[in-house]
Parts: structure tokens; sequence; C-alpha cells
RNA sequence: GGUGCCUUGGAUGAGUGGCUUAGUCAACGGUCUGCAAAACCGUCUACAGCAGUUCGAAUCUGCUAGGCACCU
């Protein structure tokens, strides 16, 4: 069996971009993103996209999946996965191996485990005939369609209704099914101490905010509501809560810091569940050099293909 | 030098002579196939130290230490 991806996750602020942009490089192909919000054109400091990593050695690494979205849209994980395989085959077509590189669990689980998803329109009118029901109703209601074996789904009332929608869709169209290619992955961890990664998140934030990541969220706010905002999280919470008066700014620096501390722990809970799961991931040292971790990197994939 | 007040788990902060934990935040662990940088769940048992009163004290008394306030 041979790998058609390599895979590099990790938390936040490990280092992930530059070491799959040098690695793209040097190997001759092009990235693939798994981040939930660097889709987003324009939010591009707070989602901390570094597009100058892509510049290795004065070339460009191809990249796909970022800035593919308007600010305030509502991506879903049914469009994430349509989009990358979409790019996969892109690059696939060149005779390279894609990097997927990127922190967001949920994204990359869907092609690492190769999530089988349809297409699933908003009914309108079973959205009227929901509304106003209570998260109890609604649970009972989503119960009637399948086992309930996540308490995600039933969270808020609006998951609910998604839910029972995805759940109405399947029940009427039953034998749909997405072509999904075989994926085998090299997926390689960056795994970094919990001081170090504490340490880079927060030097990283200082440089950010002095690189105009408060006037970044002022324009975006200019057409963008500012719930959207806040709704997507981190930078684009507090910071946009600081900008309309709900937080003086340095309750914003302090409470986002925590915020983003407690995110990449949730990010590091993710990866150990996707293993657990399953998805078999070789974790390096983030704390070695970019040239060490790429080393690493080709020592595994010749040593481990045909595993 | 004198008088009074205070001292609770990593932080903050309530409380009562004994029965089950305050709460909040942080930290840590976890859940997860459709907004995931979201949402949600779990864990963390302390009352400054010593001596005494009491069947029983973190809660009462005394001393010691530290802090705060006021007085000469």
């Amino acid at each position: 069996m041979t790998y058609n991806l390599i895979t590099i996750l990790g938390p936040t602020a490990c280092g992930k971009t530059r070491v799959a942009a040098k690695l793209a490089h040097r190997i001759g192909t092009e990235i693939l993103s798994a981040d939930s919000r660097q889709i987003y054109r324009g939010m591009d400091i707070g989602t901390g996209k570094d597009l100058a990593d892509y510049v290795v050695e004065g070339r460009q690494v191809p990249y796909h999946l970022i800035d593919i979205a308007e600010p305030g849209y509502k991506y879903n994980l049914y469009e994430y996965q349509r989009d990358f395989l979409e790019a996969y085959n892109i690059v696939r077509a060149r005779d390279v191996v894609p990097i997927l590189c990127g922190g967001t669990g949920l994204y990359l689980e869907s092609v690492l485990r190769a999530y089988r998803l349809d297409e699933v329109p908003q009914n309108p009118e079973l959205r009227a005939h929901l509304e106003g029901k209570s998260l109890e109703e609604l649970t009972a209601l989503l119960a009637t369609y399948k086992t309930l074996h996540n308490t995600t789904d039933v969270d808020t009332a609006q998951r609910a209704v998604r839910a029972i929608e995805i759940a109405e869709h399947y029940r009427q169209h039953p034998v749909a099914k997405r072509a999904f290619p075989e994926i085998c992955s090299l997926t390689i961890g960056l795994d970094v101490s919990r001081e170090l990664r504490r340490d880079r998140i927060s030097s990283r934030l200082r440089n950010r905010v002095e690189e105009g990541m408060i006037d970044e969220i002022r324009g975006l706010l200019t057409k963008v509501k500012p719930e959207d905002l806040i709704y997507y999280g981190l930078e684009y919470k507090f910071v946009t809560q600081y900008v309309i008066g709900e937080l003086t700014k340095d309750e914003m620096l302090t409470q986002l810091e925590i915020a983003i501390h407690q995110f990449a722990k949730r990010q590091m809970t993710w990866f150990r569940g996707m293993e657990r799961r399953g998805v078999h991931i070789h974790w390096i040292d983030g704390a070695k050099s970019d040239e060490k971790k790429i080393e690493e990197i080709e020592r595994l994939w010749k040593t481990t293909v045909g595993e």
C-alpha cells in the first residue's frame, strides 16, 4: 500500500505551516489546508495564516483551501470535504502527493477517516415545522430517526434542528453515496511540551497584536455583524468584544490568551481521540529545528512505505 | 509601644460547632460524522501554626507568625 497523502497536524502555534511549506518545496508538492478559520478571506492575522511562510527560498508553494469564503459565511464540514476532494484531485493529477496541514480536528478526521457525507440542503418546511420546539422535544424527535450516540447533536436547539434535517434527508435519500477516494496518509503530529506551547502562543499573540490584528478586526466589523465575528471564537471573539466596548484591552488580552491555551489543549484532546478511533499519528518533537523535523518525516516516508 | 480587625484549596470568595460538596476562575482529563477557534461534560475537598475547651472545631478560647487599620 502506498501513501497518497502526507498529513501534518498539531496544536496552534506549533510550527505546522512552516514545516509543511518547506517540505512541500523540497518534494515539489502543494498544500491542502485543514483550518476552519483560514478559509475566510481577510481574516489573516487573527487566524494566523502566516502566508509569508508559503514562500520558501523565494518560491511560492501553492496552497489550497485558504481564502475560499467570505467572512460571515457559515461554512460546514460537508463543504470542506467537497472542497478538499476537488483540491486533492487537482494536485494528484500532477502525480505528486499533497500535504494536508492544519489543526481543525474534525476537518482532518473527515478526510483521514473518510466520512461519507451527502449534501443536505436546508429544508425550510421542516425548519418552520420545528420552530419553537424545545430542546427536549427536538431530542425526542431526533431519537425517532436514529440512536443518539453522542450529545453534540443536541447541545442546542439549533444543532438539533440541523441533525433532524440531516436525518430526514437520509430517510428520503437512503442510498445516495459520494465517491470518496481511498486515502492512505502518512500522518505526522508535531508534539510540543505544554510549557513551550504556552510560551509560543503567548509570544505569537503579542506579535500579532503589534502587526495590526486589532485593526484587521475593526475593518471586518464594517461589513460583518459583531455576533457573526464573535461566533468565530478566539481572536475574533475577544477582539470584537474589545472593539465594541464590552471588554477593556487588558481584559481582552488576558482572556484571549487563556482561551487560546485552552483551545490548544482541546486540539490535543481531539488528536488523542482520533488515535483511539484508529488514526495512526507519528509524533515528532516540535522543539527540533524545521530541518530536523523534515529529515525525520522523510525518513518515516521511506521506512514506512509498504507497512 | 498600644488598641482593633483579618488570615479559607493555584487565584478569588461565601459559610456553618457535627450532617454531602460553597460558588466562580484557572489547571487537568474527556465528548464529538454537518457553524468545531464551536458547544458540552468530568476531576481537583481547603480552612495560617501550636495548644486548649468540647462527645465533636475550619467554626469557641489562648498563644505564635504574617497582613491591614487606627492611636500616642
